[in-house]
DNA sequence: GAAAATTTACGTGTTAACACGTATTTGAAT
DNA sequence: ATTCAAATACGTGTTAACACGTAAATTTTC
C-alpha cells in the first residue's frame, strides 16, 4: 500500500527535512524533493509520482500554482498542499483543481500521515479542524455576517484606499449612497464613533473580506 | 565541543521534527523539546540549558516572551531565535535581552549549524543574510529616514488608530503641533494629498515604524 | 403577488484630517 | 557665541468622513 511514489517541496529547509525525514520513517516511498515552486513542477513532470507534497507559499511558483498548471496539463499526480494560513478560497477552489488534501503546518504528524494514507486510496482528506474552521467560519468576524452584499463591496474598496467619491464613481452611484453604507456598515459593526474607524477597521481586517 | 546542552521548541510539528532531526544527526546533545511557549519556558527554568532554539511565533508565550522572562529570572541560556520574518525590532533589542541568535526558516540548514556552533561559544551570530538586510536598510522604505524622531512617535500613534487630539494629549501637546506633524509627514513621504494618506500609509507600513 | 430586505439617494449638520503660511522656543553642533 | 534643525503652536480655509432622518426603487423571498 505504501508503494505509491511521493515527492515532497518547501523552501524551508527544516520543515523539508522534517517532512522527508517523517515520510521516509514511516515507510513511505519518496522519490524526490524540491526546495522551491519551479524545481518542484519540474520533479513533478519528470517523475510524475502519485502524490505530491507542497507548501502553499514557495517562491517563483506556489503551491497552488502548481496545481494549475497540474490540471491544464493533465498530470494525475495527486496534490497535498501544507500551509500556515487558513484560506477558505482555497478549500473553496479544492474541487476545481486536483487538490486531495490541506494540512497546516501546526498540525500533528498523525494527522499528516493520515492525510497521505487517504490521498494513496483516492480519498481526498482535509482535516476536521479545516472543515470545522471554515465551515463554521468561525475565525472570521461573526460581524461580519450582519453586512449586506453591497456594503462588503464598498467595504473591500475602502481597504484598497479609496474614497467616497472613487467608490461612488466606480460603482456608477452617488457618493452619498456611499456614505450611507458607510455609515450603516459601522453601526452594525459596532464601530467606536470615530471619524475613520470604518477605513480603520477595513484596513486591520482586509485579509478576511 | 557539541557537548553543551540545547533545548528546542516549536510548535510546528514537522519544523521541530526537523529540526531536533538535524542537530541530532550533527552530534549535537539534544535534551529536551516542547511544541509551545509556556512549555518551552518551563523546560528551561527545569534544565537549565546552555542554549534554547525557539520559534518566535507560538501560542501562549512568543520566543521573545521567553527572551524577556529568562532575561528577568537570571537564566543564562543563550537563546536563539528562529522565525519567518525580519523585523528589525528582534535585531535592535538583541542586546538587552539574552539574544544570541536570529535565523530565518528560509535558510539553509549549515546557517543554523553554524549559528548554533557560534553561540557554544559564545559569540553572538546574526547571519550576514540579516545584517545586510537590517543594516542596509533595504527592505525598508528609504523615505523613513527622512522623519524626526518626534515625526515617528506620533507615526507609530497614528498606526495605533489614535487621531491628532489623542496623540496631542498623550504627548502634552498641542493638537495643533500634532496636525503640523502631519502634515509635514505627507510632504516628506510624498504622499498623494487626500485625507487619510497618512493613516493608509502608517497602516500599510506599521511593521518597519 | 404581497411582504421583507436591499439598494439607491438626499438634506443637514458635525468633526477630523489635511494645506499653507507664519512664528517662537529649544537643543545640539561648530 | 552663533547657527541650524527640530519641536512647538496658531490662523485660516478646504475636504472627507461620519450621524441621523427620510424615502423611493428594486430585488428577494415566501
Amino acid at each position: 500500500m505504501k508503494d505509491a511514489t511521493i515527492i515532497t517541496a518547501d523552501d524551508h529547509p527544516l520543515l523539508l527535512k522534517g517532512l522527508n525525514d517523517f515520510l521516509e520513517e514511516k515507510g513511505f516511498n519518496l522519490i524526490g524533493s524540491a526546495s522551491n515552486g519551479q524545481q518542484a513542477f519540474d520533479l513533478i513532470e519528470e517523475k510524475q509520482p502519485d502524490i505530491a507534497v507542497l507548501d502553499i507559499q514557495m517562491p517563483k511558483l506556489s503551491g497552488l500554482d502548481i496545481a494549475k498548471k497540474c490540471t491544464r496539463e493533465g498530470l494525475s499526480t495527486k496534490i497535498i498542499l501544507i500551509t500556515l494560513h487558513k484560506e477558505k478560497a482555497l478549500y473553496e477552489s479544492a474541487q476545481e483543481l486536483n487538490l486531495f488534501g490541506y494540512v497546516l503546518k501546526e498540525f500533528a504528524l498523525e494527522e499528516i500521515e493520515s492525510c497521505i494514507e487517504s490521498v494513496m486510496k483516492g480519498v481526498p482528506y482535509f482535516s476536521p479542524h479545516i472543515r470545522q474552521l471554515m465551515e463554521q467560519d468561525s475565525h472570521l468576524d461573526p460581524r461580519l455576517k450582519m453586512l449586506t452584499p453591497s456594503e462588503r463591496k464598498i467595504l473591500k474598496l475602502i481597504a484598497r484606499d479609496m474614497t467616497n467619491k472613487e467608490i461612488a464613481s466606480k460603482l456608477f452611484i452617488s457618493y452619498r449612497t456611499v456614505e450611507k453604507h458607510r455609515s450603516n456598515m459601522i453601526t452594525k459593526l459596532n464601530l467606536e464613533h470615530k471619524t475613520n474607524s470604518l477605513l480603520i477597521w477595513a484596513k486591520e481586517n482586509h485579509e478576511q473580506l
